[in-house]
DNA sequence: CTTCATGCAAACTTTTTGCAAAATC
DNA sequence: GATTTTGCAAAAAGTTTGCATGAAG
Protein backbone atom coordinates (compact mmCIF):
# COMPACT_ATOMS: atom_id res chain seq x y z
CA UNK A 1 0.00 0.00 0.00
CA UNK A 2 1.39 3.15 -1.05
CA UNK A 3 1.39 6.60 0.70
CA UNK A 4 -1.60 8.71 0.17
CA UNK A 5 -0.76 12.72 -0.57
CA UNK A 6 -1.97 13.41 2.61
CA UNK A 7 0.44 11.58 4.18
CA UNK A 8 2.84 13.43 1.73
CA UNK A 9 2.32 16.54 2.44
CA UNK A 10 2.18 15.67 6.55
CA UNK A 11 5.59 14.23 6.44
CA UNK A 12 7.06 16.82 3.97
CA UNK A 13 5.52 19.52 6.32
CA UNK A 14 7.47 18.32 9.69
CA UNK A 15 10.64 17.83 7.64
CA UNK A 16 10.67 21.45 6.92
CA UNK A 17 8.86 22.43 10.68
CA UNK A 18 5.69 23.88 9.14
CA UNK A 19 2.22 22.96 10.27
CA UNK A 20 -0.40 21.21 9.48
CA UNK A 21 -4.35 23.33 9.36
CA UNK A 22 -7.75 22.66 8.54
CA UNK A 23 -6.97 24.92 5.42
CA UNK A 24 -3.97 23.13 4.43
CA UNK A 25 -6.22 19.93 4.96
CA UNK A 26 -9.14 21.35 2.85
CA UNK A 27 -7.25 22.92 0.22
CA UNK A 28 -5.34 19.27 -0.44
CA UNK A 29 -8.76 17.59 -0.71
CA UNK A 30 -9.78 20.04 -2.70
CA UNK A 31 -6.86 19.58 -5.35
CA UNK A 32 -6.83 15.66 -5.39
CA UNK A 33 -10.54 15.45 -5.95
CA UNK A 34 -11.03 17.98 -8.86
CA UNK A 35 -10.09 18.45 -12.62
CA UNK A 36 -5.83 18.45 -12.32
CA UNK A 37 -5.49 21.60 -13.90
CA UNK A 38 -6.94 24.29 -11.88
CA UNK A 39 -5.55 27.79 -11.60
CA UNK A 40 -5.34 29.34 -8.36
CA UNK A 41 -8.36 31.19 -8.63
CA UNK A 42 -10.75 28.32 -9.54
CA UNK A 43 -9.51 26.53 -6.38
CA UNK A 44 -9.99 29.59 -4.27
CA UNK A 45 -13.55 29.89 -5.94
CA UNK A 46 -14.61 26.21 -5.07
CA UNK A 47 -12.67 26.94 -1.43
CA UNK A 48 -14.69 29.48 -0.54
CA UNK A 49 -18.08 27.73 -0.69
CA UNK A 50 -17.90 25.61 2.19
CA UNK A 51 -14.83 27.55 3.80
CA UNK A 52 -16.18 31.58 3.51
CA UNK A 53 -13.45 33.20 5.19
CA UNK A 54 -10.39 31.33 3.30
CA UNK A 55 -8.02 34.14 1.57
CA UNK A 56 -6.65 33.74 -1.70
CA UNK A 57 -3.61 33.42 -0.51
CA UNK A 58 -3.67 30.74 1.45
CA UNK A 59 -4.93 29.02 -0.96
CA UNK A 60 -2.00 29.75 -3.37
CA UNK A 61 0.53 29.17 -0.90
CA UNK A 62 -0.98 25.58 -0.15
CA UNK A 63 -0.84 25.51 -3.95
CA UNK A 64 2.78 26.57 -4.18
CA UNK A 65 3.56 24.19 -1.48
CA UNK A 66 2.05 20.96 -2.93
CA UNK A 67 4.24 22.02 -6.07
CA UNK A 68 7.19 22.36 -3.86
CA UNK A 69 7.06 18.73 -2.81
CA UNK A 70 5.93 17.03 -6.02
CA UNK A 71 2.45 16.31 -5.44
CA UNK A 72 1.75 19.06 -8.11
CA UNK A 73 3.21 21.05 -10.77
CA UNK A 74 2.63 24.65 -12.03
CA UNK A 75 1.73 24.84 -15.65
CA UNK A 76 0.85 27.22 -18.12
CA UNK A 77 -1.19 26.65 -21.04
CA UNK A 78 -1.23 29.31 -23.29
CA UNK A 79 -2.91 32.27 -21.21
CA UNK A 80 -1.72 33.84 -18.61
CA UNK A 81 -2.71 32.00 -15.37
CA UNK A 82 -0.76 29.23 -13.90
CA UNK A 83 -2.25 25.99 -13.39
CA UNK A 84 -1.36 23.18 -11.37
CA UNK A 85 -1.85 19.67 -12.04
CA UNK A 86 -1.63 16.55 -9.93
CA UNK A 87 1.34 14.89 -9.65
CA UNK A 88 0.31 12.30 -7.78
CA UNK A 89 1.07 8.69 -8.93
CA UNK A 90 1.06 10.29 -12.54
CA UNK A 91 3.46 9.58 -14.93
CA UNK A 92 4.44 11.84 -17.21
CA UNK A 93 1.87 12.43 -20.00
CA UNK A 94 1.10 15.59 -22.48
CA UNK A 95 -1.86 16.97 -23.28
CA UNK A 96 -5.00 17.50 -26.19
CA UNK A 97 -6.70 20.86 -25.20
CA UNK A 98 -9.65 22.06 -26.77
CA UNK A 99 -10.01 25.50 -27.84
CA UNK A 100 -13.59 25.54 -27.66
CA UNK A 101 -14.91 24.29 -23.93
CA UNK A 102 -11.51 24.04 -22.49
CA UNK A 103 -10.94 20.47 -21.63
CA UNK A 104 -7.73 18.98 -21.31
CA UNK A 105 -7.23 15.29 -22.40
CA UNK A 106 -4.05 13.28 -20.93
CA UNK A 107 -2.46 11.20 -23.13
CA UNK A 108 1.27 9.23 -23.55
CA UNK A 109 3.39 8.25 -26.39
CA UNK A 110 6.68 6.35 -26.51
CA UNK A 111 7.32 7.05 -29.38
CA UNK A 112 6.44 10.54 -29.87
CA UNK A 113 9.09 10.74 -26.54
CA UNK A 114 11.48 8.72 -28.25
CA UNK A 115 11.55 11.04 -31.51
CA UNK A 116 12.27 13.81 -29.05
CA UNK A 117 15.29 12.27 -27.68
CA UNK A 118 16.88 12.04 -31.06
CA UNK A 119 16.13 15.62 -31.98
CA UNK A 120 18.23 16.90 -28.70
CA UNK A 121 20.54 14.16 -29.64
CA UNK A 122 21.05 15.79 -32.88
CA UNK A 123 21.95 19.19 -31.29
CA UNK A 124 23.71 17.18 -28.10
CA UNK A 125 20.98 18.92 -25.87
CA UNK A 126 20.42 17.38 -22.32
CA UNK A 127 16.83 16.87 -21.88
CA UNK A 128 15.38 17.54 -18.83
CA UNK A 129 11.94 17.61 -19.48
CA UNK A 130 9.51 18.85 -22.37
CA UNK A 131 6.04 19.45 -22.73
CA UNK A 132 3.65 19.17 -25.59
CA UNK A 133 0.29 20.19 -26.13
CA UNK A 134 -2.23 19.97 -28.90
CA UNK A 135 -4.62 22.42 -29.63
CA UNK A 136 -7.68 22.12 -31.37
CA UNK A 137 -11.58 21.03 -31.26
CA UNK A 138 -13.01 17.53 -28.71
CA UNK A 139 -15.27 15.85 -30.07
CA UNK A 140 -18.14 17.04 -28.20
CA UNK A 141 -17.61 20.22 -29.74
CA UNK A 142 -17.44 19.12 -33.12
CA UNK A 143 -20.27 17.71 -32.40
CA UNK A 144 -21.96 20.80 -30.88
CA UNK A 145 -20.96 22.67 -34.04
CA UNK A 146 -22.94 20.59 -36.63
CA UNK A 147 -26.11 20.86 -34.93
CA UNK B 1 9.89 37.51 -55.97
CA UNK B 2 7.21 37.57 -52.00
CA UNK B 3 6.49 40.30 -50.49
CA UNK B 4 9.07 41.74 -47.44
CA UNK B 5 7.23 42.06 -43.98
CA UNK B 6 7.66 45.61 -44.09
CA UNK B 7 5.42 45.64 -46.77
CA UNK B 8 2.89 43.04 -45.75
CA UNK B 9 2.82 45.38 -42.72
CA UNK B 10 1.79 48.45 -44.42
CA UNK B 11 -0.78 46.97 -46.56
CA UNK B 12 -2.11 45.56 -43.80
CA UNK B 13 -2.06 49.54 -41.89
CA UNK B 14 -3.84 50.38 -45.05
CA UNK B 15 -6.43 48.28 -45.05
CA UNK B 16 -7.39 49.05 -41.13
CA UNK B 17 -6.94 52.98 -41.82
CA UNK B 18 -4.11 53.01 -39.44
CA UNK B 19 -0.86 54.96 -39.64
CA UNK B 20 2.52 54.30 -40.94
CA UNK B 21 5.22 55.90 -38.51
CA UNK B 22 8.56 56.36 -38.08
CA UNK B 23 8.64 54.05 -34.68
CA UNK B 24 6.29 51.40 -36.63
CA UNK B 25 9.25 51.38 -39.44
CA UNK B 26 11.95 51.22 -37.07
CA UNK B 27 10.24 48.30 -34.31
CA UNK B 28 9.53 46.27 -37.24
CA UNK B 29 13.24 46.38 -38.72
CA UNK B 30 14.62 45.74 -35.09
CA UNK B 31 12.10 42.60 -34.40
CA UNK B 32 13.16 41.21 -37.77
CA UNK B 33 16.32 41.71 -37.22
CA UNK B 34 16.64 40.16 -34.50
CA UNK B 35 16.40 36.87 -32.62
CA UNK B 36 13.30 35.66 -33.24
CA UNK B 37 11.69 35.40 -29.28
CA UNK B 38 12.01 38.49 -28.03
CA UNK B 39 9.96 40.14 -25.03
CA UNK B 40 8.44 43.28 -24.91
CA UNK B 41 10.55 44.91 -22.66
CA UNK B 42 13.85 43.61 -24.47
CA UNK B 43 12.59 44.87 -27.70
CA UNK B 44 11.51 47.86 -25.70
CA UNK B 45 15.22 48.10 -24.45
CA UNK B 46 16.85 47.65 -28.08
CA UNK B 47 14.90 50.52 -29.13
CA UNK B 48 15.61 53.21 -26.82
CA UNK B 49 19.52 52.72 -27.51
CA UNK B 50 18.41 54.75 -31.07
CA UNK B 51 14.91 56.09 -30.10
CA UNK B 52 15.51 57.28 -26.42
CA UNK B 53 12.02 58.85 -26.30
CA UNK B 54 10.31 56.43 -27.98
CA UNK B 55 7.60 54.23 -25.18
CA UNK B 56 7.16 51.06 -23.73
CA UNK B 57 3.67 51.34 -25.09
CA UNK B 58 4.46 52.31 -28.73
CA UNK B 59 6.58 49.12 -28.64
CA UNK B 60 4.12 46.86 -27.08
CA UNK B 61 1.07 48.23 -29.26
CA UNK B 62 3.54 47.70 -32.56
CA UNK B 63 3.99 44.11 -31.47
CA UNK B 64 0.77 43.56 -30.91
CA UNK B 65 -0.39 45.24 -34.50
CA UNK B 66 2.50 42.42 -36.07
CA UNK B 67 0.66 39.81 -34.14
CA UNK B 68 -2.61 40.57 -35.49
CA UNK B 69 -1.43 40.86 -39.19
CA UNK B 70 -0.12 37.34 -38.74
CA UNK B 71 3.86 38.51 -38.94
CA UNK B 72 4.25 37.73 -35.23
CA UNK B 73 2.80 35.10 -32.67
CA UNK B 74 2.56 35.52 -28.97
CA UNK B 75 4.05 32.65 -26.92
CA UNK B 76 4.48 31.98 -23.72
CA UNK B 77 7.62 29.54 -22.18
CA UNK B 78 7.06 29.14 -19.25
CA UNK B 79 8.10 32.07 -17.74
CA UNK B 80 5.73 35.06 -17.21
CA UNK B 81 6.86 36.93 -20.00
CA UNK B 82 4.69 37.30 -23.60
CA UNK B 83 7.44 36.28 -26.00
CA UNK B 84 6.92 37.14 -30.01
CA UNK B 85 8.32 35.80 -32.70
CA UNK B 86 8.43 35.76 -36.15
CA UNK B 87 6.06 34.17 -38.30
CA UNK B 88 7.96 35.48 -41.78
CA UNK B 89 8.16 32.92 -44.16
CA UNK B 90 8.66 30.31 -41.44
CA UNK B 91 7.39 26.79 -41.67
CA UNK B 92 5.78 25.73 -38.16
CA UNK B 93 8.86 24.26 -36.01
CA UNK B 94 9.60 23.76 -32.51
CA UNK B 95 11.90 24.52 -29.87
CA UNK B 96 14.72 23.28 -27.67
CA UNK B 97 15.08 25.33 -24.74
CA UNK B 98 18.24 25.41 -22.53
CA UNK B 99 17.13 25.90 -19.28
CA UNK B 100 20.95 27.46 -18.44
CA UNK B 101 21.57 30.15 -20.71
CA UNK B 102 18.17 30.62 -22.25
CA UNK B 103 19.03 30.13 -26.20
CA UNK B 104 16.09 28.60 -27.65
CA UNK B 105 17.34 26.42 -30.75
CA UNK B 106 14.42 25.84 -33.95
CA UNK B 107 13.63 22.49 -35.37
CA UNK B 108 11.49 20.40 -37.20
CA UNK B 109 10.31 17.13 -37.35
CA UNK B 110 7.58 15.44 -39.62
CA UNK B 111 7.59 12.42 -37.98
CA UNK B 112 6.56 13.73 -34.52
CA UNK B 113 4.11 16.21 -36.32
CA UNK B 114 2.92 12.58 -38.00
CA UNK B 115 2.18 10.95 -34.78
CA UNK B 116 0.96 13.67 -33.31
CA UNK B 117 -2.22 13.75 -35.96
CA UNK B 118 -2.77 9.97 -34.93
CA UNK B 119 -2.79 10.41 -30.98
CA UNK B 120 -5.69 13.09 -32.30
CA UNK B 121 -7.23 10.46 -34.24
CA UNK B 122 -7.77 8.00 -31.48
CA UNK B 123 -9.35 10.99 -29.11
CA UNK B 124 -11.39 12.05 -32.75
CA UNK B 125 -9.90 15.42 -32.24
CA UNK B 126 -9.34 17.99 -34.68
CA UNK B 127 -5.75 19.87 -34.20
CA UNK B 128 -5.52 23.53 -34.98
CA UNK B 129 -1.76 23.91 -34.12
CA UNK B 130 0.51 22.53 -31.47
CA UNK B 131 3.33 23.27 -29.36
CA UNK B 132 6.24 21.22 -28.77
CA UNK B 133 9.34 21.94 -25.99
CA UNK B 134 12.52 20.07 -25.08
CA UNK B 135 13.86 21.61 -21.74
CA UNK B 136 17.38 21.18 -20.85
CA UNK B 137 21.21 21.84 -21.33
CA UNK B 138 22.18 23.34 -24.55
CA UNK B 139 25.72 22.00 -25.51
CA UNK B 140 27.81 25.38 -24.54
CA UNK B 141 26.77 24.92 -21.27
CA UNK B 142 27.45 20.97 -20.60
CA UNK B 143 30.94 22.12 -21.93
CA UNK B 144 31.09 25.09 -19.42
CA UNK B 145 30.00 22.74 -16.68
CA UNK B 146 32.71 20.19 -16.65
CA UNK B 147 35.38 23.10 -16.84
C1' DC C 1 -7.70 69.82 -41.11
C1' DT C 2 -9.15 65.31 -39.69
C1' DT C 3 -7.77 61.18 -37.91
C1' DC C 4 -4.51 58.27 -35.84
C1' DA C 5 -0.05 57.38 -33.16
C1' DT C 6 2.82 58.61 -29.49
C1' DG C 7 4.50 58.85 -24.80
C1' DC C 8 3.29 59.40 -20.39
C1' DA C 9 1.02 57.96 -16.38
C1' DA C 10 -2.34 55.51 -14.44
C1' DA C 11 -5.32 51.18 -14.44
C1' DC C 12 -5.57 46.35 -14.69
C1' DT C 13 -4.45 41.43 -13.94
C1' DT C 14 -2.20 37.84 -11.74
C1' DT C 15 1.18 36.56 -8.38
C1' DT C 16 3.75 37.56 -4.20
C1' DT C 17 4.72 39.65 0.35
C1' DG C 18 4.27 42.10 5.17
C1' DC C 19 1.95 42.05 9.21
C1' DA C 20 -1.19 41.69 13.32
C1' DA C 21 -4.21 38.28 15.11
C1' DA C 22 -5.12 33.38 15.53
C1' DA C 23 -4.04 28.48 15.30
C1' DT C 24 -0.70 24.72 15.79
C1' DC C 25 2.89 22.23 17.94
C1' DG D 1 4.56 29.64 25.18
C1' DA D 2 7.13 29.84 20.88
C1' DT D 3 6.58 29.50 16.16
C1' DT D 4 3.98 29.16 12.08
C1' DT D 5 -0.36 30.13 9.48
C1' DT D 6 -4.07 32.92 8.29
C1' DG D 7 -6.55 36.58 6.02
C1' DC D 8 -6.25 41.03 4.85
C1' DA D 9 -4.42 44.62 2.30
C1' DA D 10 -0.86 46.36 -0.14
C1' DA D 11 3.26 45.58 -3.33
C1' DA D 12 5.28 43.53 -7.44
C1' DA D 13 5.53 42.31 -12.10
C1' DG D 14 3.60 42.36 -16.80
C1' DT D 15 0.25 44.05 -19.72
C1' DT D 16 -3.24 47.25 -21.25
C1' DT D 17 -5.68 51.72 -21.58
C1' DG D 18 -6.98 57.00 -21.44
C1' DC D 19 -5.65 61.19 -22.80
C1' DA D 20 -3.38 65.52 -24.34
C1' DT D 21 -0.07 66.57 -27.80
C1' DG D 22 2.08 65.87 -32.14
C1' DA D 23 2.56 63.43 -36.66
C1' DA D 24 0.54 61.22 -40.83
C1' DG D 25 -2.65 61.08 -44.50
Amino acid sequence: MTEQPKQIFINFLKLKSLKWSRQREYILDLFFSNSSHVTTEELYRLALKKFPQIGYSTVHRTLKLLAECGLASERHFGDRYTRFESRFKNHHHDHLICTECGTIIEFESQKIEKMQENVAKQENFKVTHHRLEIYGICNKCQKKAKV
